[in-house]
RNA sequence: GGUUCCGUAGCUCAGUUGGAUAGAGCAACAGCCUUCUAAGCUGUGGGUCAUUGGUUCGAAUCCAAUCGGAAUCACCA
């Protein structure tokens, strides 16, 4: 279906034709905004672009626009000329047929399937520690932005590329076999990925340690952080690795089992789910034959020392060197490989890596790269760049132990959501796994949504000390506007039966419920926009703006005291729109909505 | 120094391809529950849209410069 603002679009085009043939004027050249409320009118068509061309007053010009649209076509009722702005008032009957036909419409706002793939990459952790709370954000905005492709017929493959294997992970296993005593997940409890990461905190403290000794000794600092006995075992440990080491092996492959355990229940606990993995053990090694392959073509030159490089000088970048001169290669190297490895499995159309703006350049360049190597990929590489979740005092460092942990923030948040609805007195009439279920459902939105409403590209500061807040501009407000509508659809059961008595053309709207009825209806371009800017931030405002109108349409009208039953029918029908979409909108960022809170 | 990004109310943020007197939430203050869930609603105060110049009928939005902040520019990953 067209939305109602590429109707009038067309017709105004229509009637700008009629009244001046030769004006050329298409929908494309017609400025619609939706019209501000101190004004009667529900869209505003702007006519400054038109005066000059047609040699009109602008006043002039509206009302010849104004009275054909109104005269001509039953969709406009009233018309307004004020300064430069034609606005139009929509016929009430549109709305009301429109709530009716798509009410519970599940196809209303999803797009047709396109045939067309793309990759989501996102998560894609280290395997020495737990996820912190700036990995959630990455975690959510993937998963949603994925979501949201979906609802637009994409074909959508979301991807984990697990960096399980380099000098951190030795890390924590030089620390476990050093002071660990074979402990292990079940003979701790403690989860496993926070069993490994509570070695790395302790490889580092070691570290410290010795690197004080070392300078103690008279060495200097940089002497002493390289000679350091914990990090040349470290070291020595990766080199086993790559050798193949079956001991180094096992150790490894164990303490990243504990690590998947871990990580599995936390990405459980959150609702987020991957259709491919990626390992970096798998790939680390791939991309050689890229560099060759460039080499051969004379796009990557050789130094006398025979490292491999890539000139980007010319693009304002600096050169990149792609292979080491012992011929190993480097991160860029792997990511190049990776990159055609991708493409290879799905033949996506576009590829998207959700990775924190930190790594800007580095995505910058392996666009490039693989652009002047003519790989098929290239051009749909996608940096979805986030900005850092930081604290007040600054970015959160594992290594200084300034983290807030992701396990302990959803427990934090499921403990205040229970905490809240203890204190306004709402537990009564659940049962005991009911209200464990709501209470993840509002501490986890309330999360996600916070995480989620700010545009990825803005870094955000989050204080733990004010905590997140469950009013106002939160997942907690649109839940319990959706579990309110609920409760009176229940209270009014049978309701639908009366759809069909309901007359359409005879029920004019008021204002309030106009409003919650121009929302609705813009769903399916919100919906495209999130995807055009994968900006999950766009249905968080949505979702908003919508329970808004509804809430306070809610507080002014009663629907079971309504004036009569067509209007109770308009307005049962309008609020179960309203949750539905609701819940839809929720759903694509990973929030429930509950029907009782 | 190069590249990229950010700067809107006390705080956190919206603000569509340039359009009317720049909007929400939080915080502050004042109201609204014998009537569908008050986790709600209504109102008040709060702004040199970092600064300056330019483009135009019109600029928070586009361009340039300046100021302030961030990330990055490793034979690390």
């Amino acid at each position: 279906m067209t939305s109602l603002t590429s109707t009038i679009r067309h017709k105004a085009a229509e009637a700008f034709l009629a009244l001046f043939p030769d004006s050329g004027i298409t929908p494309e050249d017609i400025t619609i905004n939706e019209t501000k409320p101190e004004f009667t009118g529900d869209y505003t068509i702007v006519l400054f672009p038109f005066i000059k061309k047609l040699r009109q007053s602008p006043e002039a010009l509206g009302e010849q626009l104004g009275q054909r649209l109104v005269a001509g076509d039953p969709l406009f009722t009233a018309y307004e000329v004020i300064k430069g702005f034609l606005n139009l008032t929509v016929q009430d009957s549109y709305f009301i047929g429109f709530v009716k036909d798509h009410y519970k419409d599940a196809g209303f706002g999803k797009h047709a399937p396109k045939d067309a793939a793309i990759m989501v990459e996102y998560s894609s952790p280290n395997t020495n520690k737990p996820l912190h709370f700036g990995h959630l954000r990455n975690n959510f905005l993937g998963w949603s932005v994925s979501e949201i492709l979906k609802e637009n017929g994409y074909r959508v493959i979301k991807a984990n590329l697990v960096n399980d294997r380099g000098i951190h992970i030795c890390k924590s296993m030089i620390a476990w076999m050093r002071y660990a005593n074979g402990t292990t997940p079940e003979s701790t409890g403690i989860k496993g990925d926070h069993l490994v990461g509570d070695y790395y905190v302790k490889f580092n403290d070691a570290y410290k340690a010795e690197i004080a000794e070392l300078t103690a000794q008279g060495k200097t600092q940089e002497e002493a952080e390289k000679e350091a006995p914990i990090m040349q075992e470290a070291q020595e440990l990766l080199r086993k690795w790559e050798a193949g080491d079956p001991e180094v092996y096992s150790l490894w492959k164990k303490m990243n089992g504990w690590v998947y355990e871990g990580f599995d229940i936390t990405y459980k606990a959150l609702g987020l789910d991957f259709d491919k993995y990626y390992y970096e053990s798998d790939t680390y090694l791939l991309g050689k034959h890229l560099v060759e392959e460039g080499l051969q073509k004379g796009i990557l030159f050789k130094k006398e020392n025979g490292s491999v490089w890539i000139d980007l000088t010319e693009d304002g970048l600096d050169e990149k060197l792609l292979l080491r001169a012992d011929g190993t290669s480097v991160y860029m190297t792997q990511d190049m490989g990776t990159a055609q490895l991708k493409y290879n499995d799905y033949h996506t159309q576009k590829s998207i890596y959700v990775i924190a703006d930190e790594q800007n350049y580095h995505m910058q360049v392996l666009r490039l790269i693989m652009q002047k190597l003519g790989e098929p990929c290239a051009d749909g590489i996608y940096h979805l760049s986030y900005g850092m979740v930081e604290l007040p005092s600054g970015r959160m460092k594992s290594r200084e132990g300034t983290v807030v942990d992701a396990d302990d923030m959803i427990a934090e948040m499921i403990s205040l959501a229970k905490a809240q609805t203890e204190s306004a007195g709402k537990t009564e009439g659940f049962t005991d796994e009911e209200l464990e279920a709501l209470y993840k459902t509002i501490g986890l939105g309330a999360l996600k949504f916070y995480l989620l409403r700010v545009e990825p590209r803005k870094k955000m500061i989050f204080n733990p000390a004010e905590s997140i807040d469950l009013h106002g501009f939160t997942a907690t407000f649109i839940q319990y506007a959706h579990a309110r509508i609920c409760s009176i659809l229940k209270k009014n059961e049978g309701w639908e039966d009366r759809i069909t008595a309901l007359d359409i053309s005879n029920q004019p709207l008021a204002t309030l419920e106009k409003a919650i009825l121009l929302h609705l209806e813009q769903y399916p371009q919100i919906v495209a926009q999130a995807a055009d800017e994968y900006n999950p931030s766009v249905l968080c405002n949505y979702a908003f703006k919508l329970a808004q109108s509804f809430n306070s349409f809610f507080d002014k009208h009663s629907i079971i005291r309504a004036e009569n039953d067509n209007i109770k029918t308009v307005r049962l029908l309008l609020a179960s729109m309203t949750a539905s979409i609701l819940k839809r909108t929720m759903g694509m960022l990973g929030i429930q909505v509950p029907e009782r809170m």
